[in-house]
DNA sequence: AAATATACCTGACTGC
DNA sequence: TGCAGTCAGGTATATT
């Protein structure tokens, strides 16, 4: 599923494409995702034009000259450029043409995506209470170690919680609690700071090293260039329950907590 | 207040 | 071959 790195990287193979460009015309042809889409979007947006694109979380932000698009994926969105040579398919939701042709198409099969208006997608509620990115200096060992005491709630479903940190899904919270070797059920409030210190080095890394890959993501994901964004980064544990740890050679344990699928070894991770 | 459960949705997969 | 059932997952919201 698009995750941060895959947000990321749809940013970055979409900026050179659409900066400057001008909306000539959109076609919404399921508004029914997370939220509906506005009824006046394409009124809203024909004419403007493209003047930065931003990530927030996992949200791409679209500034055009007098509004901004707040876009989420969901669970299984993608953005890709394309045009009028290729019609759209089942799960096409929106198309945003360009006066140079292109079109901005966004496919979301199960439909947890979002595309809403704002004036000032920072101060949107969606927006506005998130906790620092993970890539950015403020995100530190010592801040989640501070929000983190008195807190029984497991390291993972912690992590996972956009109030301390964002853009950290199931994949990459289950593979950074592994390379930190951290058990995932482990209570937030009793894990110490070097610790954590240990848990944001790898989260960081983790991170970087998706986007720098292009992101991993399910097989339905597509980047702006029309290429699959899906080098299998080498998941370390992730979808590989009940096979060999590669460090210990342990079998991998399956746990739920806070109904995700939670894959860890029972030897490297204390 | 904190923790947990629920809801949204469809494709992939499993077992009959 | 089909069909019913299960699972996956981001995250706002409801419930305990």
């Amino acid at each position: 599923m698009p995750e941060l790195p895959e947000v990321e990287t749809t940013r970055r193979g979409l900026k050179p494409h659409l900066l400057e460009q001008t909306v000539k015309h959109a076609v919404i042809r399921q508004p029914k995702l997370r939220w509906p889409i506005a009824a006046d979007l394409t009124t809203q947006i024909t004419g403007q034009t493209v003047r930065a694109l931003h990530r927030r979380s996992k949200y791409l932000l679209i500034q055009l000259d007098s509004i901004w698009l707040i876009w989420h994926l969901g669970m299984s969105g993608s953005l890709r450029l394309t045009n009028h040579q290729s019609p759209a398919e089942k799960h096409d939701h929106v198309d945003i043409e360009l006066t140079n042709g292109n079109i901005l198409r966004y496919r979301d099969p199960r439909r947890f995506g979002a595309l809403l208006l704002s004036d000032n997608p920072y101060q949107h509620p969606l927006l506005s209470r998130l906790g620092p990115e993970p890539l950015e200096t403020e995100f530190t060992a010592e801040w989640l170690y501070q929000r983190s005491r008195n807190r029984r709630i497991a390291v993972k479903a912690f992590i996972m919680d956009a109030q301390h940190v964002v853009g950290v899904g199931n994949i990459y919270a289950t593979e950074s609690l592994f390379q930190a070797g951290i058990h995932p059920s482990r209570a937030a409030g009793r894990i110490s700071l070097a610790r954590y210190k240990k848990l944001v080095t790898c989260i960081k890394e983790v991170l970087a090293f998706a986007i720098e890959q292009g992101g991993t993501s399910l097989k339905d994901f597509v980047n702006s260039d029309g290429q699959p964004g899906y080098f299998a980064i080498e998941l370390q544990v992730y979808g590989r329950s009940g096979k060999t740890c590669f460090h210990c050679q342990s079998e991998l344990k399956n746990i739920t907590i806070a109904q995700r699928t939670s894959v860890f070894c029972p030897s490297c991770q204390t």
